[in-house]
DNA sequence: CAGTTGACGGCCC
DNA sequence: GGGGCCGCCAACT
């Protein structure tokens, strides 16, 4: 059983329907520490599989992607998502509409 | 073993 | 509403 911390953080990122979004904080808290949203960007960083692992799928909680994506750019982050049906409005995502609904488990 | 870093979040100005 | 500072935790050097 190797709950390491980066192997939930990736379980909890591949469960992220699509068509929708999710904070660092929010997997964090599904990962089950609200706090680990830093090592949850660590985590997404390593990226062991970027094909399994929809890291675009996670944003920040201000609806903006990550400046450092390593994958094409933050361009390429946003198509993705805008592929998904994620509508961005002036560079950042209507998280109100867009966000990942989940109930509140802890 | 200790210090620094980093794909963040929340609070303050 | 926008920008800046501090705080948290794990991994890296």
């Amino acid at each position: 059983m190797e709950e390491n911390s980066f192997e939930r953080i990736y379980k909890v990122v591949k469960q992220i329907p699509r068509g929708t979004v999710a904070t660092y904080g929010q997997v964090a808290a599904l990962a089950g520490n609200r706090r680990w949203a830093r090592v949850v960007g660590y985590a997404l960083h390593v990226n062991p599989d970027p094909e399994n692992i929809p890291c675009y799928r996670v944003v920040t909680k201000d609806g903006r992607v990550s400046e450092a994506f390593a994958f094409g750019g933050e361009n390429e982050q946003v198509r993705l998502l805008m592929e998904d049906g994620i509508e961005f409005v002036d560079g950042h995502v209507d998280m109100k509409k867009y966000q990942w609904f989940t109930p509140q488990i802890y």
